[in-house]
DNA sequence: TCTATTTTACTTTTTAGTAAGTAAGTTATT
DNA sequence: AATAACTTACTTACTAAAAAGTAAAATAGA
């Protein structure tokens, strides 16, 4: 139906994962639109609205390519990889997620945003357990302590290595450090679990 | 000298640390310090001239803190687990560091801002790399890949964890991921490989 | 026509920033 | 020692711009 809602959300998006929710404006918006402020009010009555729809499109759309992925792939590293992916690519755009931009604004957050979030933040760190913990089974995945903790690490290398690439301006600096998550989760002998797929030895580009 | 400036100081970077600098305003500052906004454009003309002067604080603490352990341990673990007790007790407070703030809000900040904190992230990184190099030199860790890439591993472990456990306001779950980046760094006892994953050694409960 | 969508024109609040003034203290000159 | 000149550390009182939000009128599509 109305493509302008569409419209708000993605350039909203867009704005706050480069620049932070609290900066985002409703005239930045419109400007780039090319429609007056209070068409956004019409759709969006309220920041926090705008702020709602944005998160829910973000899981939305998150939820459906895990789903995809899971039945592209079997090898926990590839599925895992492919995530990495989407982060590689947002910061491409010289842009950060959206846990780490609404997360250091969460004290500033209505609370129904703060609980959207959350879901957000759980949908991911419950998919990771997930293929940490098949992989674990099927032998294309091999870690220490527990999936939840391992879960934890593989996020927060996302989430703070994109803020820490784009600071130094080095998309790189990302994909070197999650090549590495990647590779310390691989099989190390050529003589473990057989598994659907031949696993890529350690592609170690440049450190 | 003059308190009130360090005071200005210090209360701007505590907000900054909780809700971002965009968020932080003047009268912010000058409400809760019983003074007037004009009185922190004396000492601070600008918002940039604020911003720096906290960047330079955070920097200037850090690099102090960092020099006296460095006295205190020849343990890489003990070492660094110093710097983890640092961001223990910023979400102790319920904020997140500066790096994760000030990093969301990059796009929007003045160059000499963005500047200041690349010296801050590089301070932090360069340090743990060579907390990392002596520990392997001395035995005291271990660990796989480049010096390099690990200081970015344990920096994105402190930074975006911070954020997700203030999110899940569960300190619990930062402590439990530190200590789990701790512990893969602990060298494992001389004899060599076990061949069950479920060895013992993996502390999960106390530092 | 009826309804969804959008604009015009506005309000209120808050923002960073400024100009002018002042009281108290410091320094320099005699 | 006395006083004039100047500095420090503010306050009072403002400005201009931008923010989110609103009410009502206009427009467009079914």
């Amino acid at each position: 139906m109305s493509t302008t809602r569409d419209e708000i959300i993605r350039l909203a998006e867009e704005l706050v994962l480069a620049k932070g929710f609290n900066w985002l404006s409703y005239s930045d918006i419109s400007q780039k639109l090319g429609i007056k402020n209070a068409a956004i009010h019409y759709h969006f009555p309220t920041k926090e609205d705008l702020g709602l729809a944005i998160i829910e499109r973000d899981r939305t759309m998150i939820a459906e390519l895990m789903a995809s992925w899971e039945q592209q792939h079997t090898d926990a590293i590839d599925i895992i990889s492919e995530l990495f992916g989407v982060y590689s690519s947002i910061l491409q755009g010289c842009q950060v997620c959206l846990i780490g931009s609404l997360g250091t604004d969460m004290l500033t957050l209505p609370d129904a945003m703060q609980a959207e979030l959350k879901k957000l933040v759980n949908l991911i760190l419950i998919w990771l357990k997930k293929q940490l913990e098949k992989g674990r089974a099927n032998g294309t995945a091999v870690f220490e302590g527990s999936s939840t903790t391992h879960a934890m690490v593989l996020l927060t290398n996302m989430v703070a290595g994109i803020q820490i690439a784009r600071l130094h301006n080095n998309t790189k600096e990302f994909h070197t450090l999650t090549t590495h998550a990647l590779n310390s989760l691989r099989p190390k002998d050529a003589t473990s679990f057989p598994s659907s797929s031949t696993s890529k030895s350690i592609r170690t580009k440049k450190l």
